[in-house]
DNA sequence: AATACTACATTTCC
DNA sequence: AGGAAATGTAGTAT
């Protein structure tokens, strides 16, 4: 019908010259046309043009081409690799992201992009207790098993054929071209792969991550994972994991203090071997907004569950409020 | 894929 | 230089 025939009449004037100071779609639109068309359309250029999926609660624009014209600069530096510990592998790239759009790509992203506060339950031994996710998040992606095909249905990867519902028990979210174009962008950096987009928003020192590492049951051995900062500089630990034999481990605990733009990739033993985490803090830059991306690539179906139980999850949607320049949660009568 | 709170020690800030 | 604030660490509760 009209909704199908304008995505369609979209595809095929994007590619040609296009005013670039026409309005983003209104946010009703963008929910209708969220909830009723499919997305994965070649990546057009029209800065109207907009993701979209049923699985989006609303469409999600594309990346401006004034962003976009400078990103194709990156990397903005070449990186420094951190490797003089043990089992540590790591390139550092200060900055990835050009400083002439770190700001615009900031607000773009927390104003297009919608987050959860996600809560769930542990049991350890007898208690269980309820966690309530100390940030926003928000991901996008399938595993290496299956793919989206054109119309936006998940298909098995290498027959094609249409995955049962019942496979997942996620809906699991195409990767949206503004996060798209930095994917492959990253790639073609790196010579790494990835089939995963996870966002988090801190919005002040008060949220964090506590130490952990990325589990390579999913990920697979020596998995490589890129996390680019945006926003507020904040402070990036990593300690090497406590090791089986009594005596401490010849290492020494790690401190980057990442700014906007800024990218680490982690690679070979450094998921295994390292622990890493975003602490709180108080006052100055650090209490600000935060807005981190990692790319990654799952490699089992149980890493697309996994990923979209913790950072998704069953609760309410949260988009950027600019009036009161705070996350608040969206209802889609409003 | 834990996080929050407390107490106390140590470091950094201004 | 020195008091305040922030941070680090260990233990505990949820």
């Amino acid at each position: 019908m009209s909704k199908r025939a304008r995505t369609l009449d979209s595809f095929f004037s994007a590619p040609v010259t296009k005013k670039s100071r026409l309005p983003t779609p209104s946010i009703a639109q963008r929910e209708t046309d969220a909830a009723t068309v499919n997305s994965q359309l070649p990546q057009g250029t029209a800065d109207t043009d907009v993701s979209k999926h049923p699985t989006y609660p609303l469409a999600i624009p594309y990346l401006p081409s004034g962003i976009r014209d400078i990103l194709n600069f990156a990397p903005a530096a070449e990186p420094r690799a951190l490797n003089d510990q043990p089992d540590l592998d790591l390139l550092y790239y200060q900055p990835y992201i050009p400083k002439e759009i770190q700001r615009d790509l900031y607000d773009f992203l927390r104003r297009e992009l919608f987050f959860y506060r996600v809560k769930y339950n542990i049991k350890r031994g007898p208690v269980e207790t309820q966690i309530n996710t100390p940030r926003f998040t928000t991901v996008f992606g399938l595993d290496h098993l299956s793919r989206f095909d054109p119309e936006g249905l998940v298909v098995d990867a290498s027959t094609g054929r249409p995955v049962p519902k019942d496979v997942y028990k996620c809906s699991p979210r195409p990767i949206p071209q503004c996060l798209d174009l930095l994917r492959t962008l990253t790639e073609n950096a790196t010579g790494c792969k990835f089939n995963f987009a996870l966002v988090n928003y801190y919005a002040s020192g008060s949220d964090s991550i506590s130490y952990h590492s990325d589990d390579e049951r999913f990920l697979g051995p020596e998995p490589a994972i890129a996390s680019f900062t945006l926003g507020a500089k904040r402070d990036f630990l990593m300690k090497h994991k406590p090791t089986p034999e009594a005596h401490p481990s010849e290492t020494k605990p790690l401190k980057l203090s990442l700014a906007s733009g800024d990218m680490v990739l982690m690679k070979g033993l450094t998921q295994s071997r390292w622990l890493h985490s975003i602490p709180k803090r108080k006052g100055g830059e650090a209490d600000k907004g935060r807005i981190n991306i990692t790319f990654r690539r799952a490699m089992v179906r149980g890493g697309t569950e996994n990923y979209y139980r913790y950072n998704v999850g069953d609760g309410e949607v949260y988009r950027w409020d600019e009036d009161r320049r705070e996350m608040r949660p969206w209802k889609d009568d409003q």
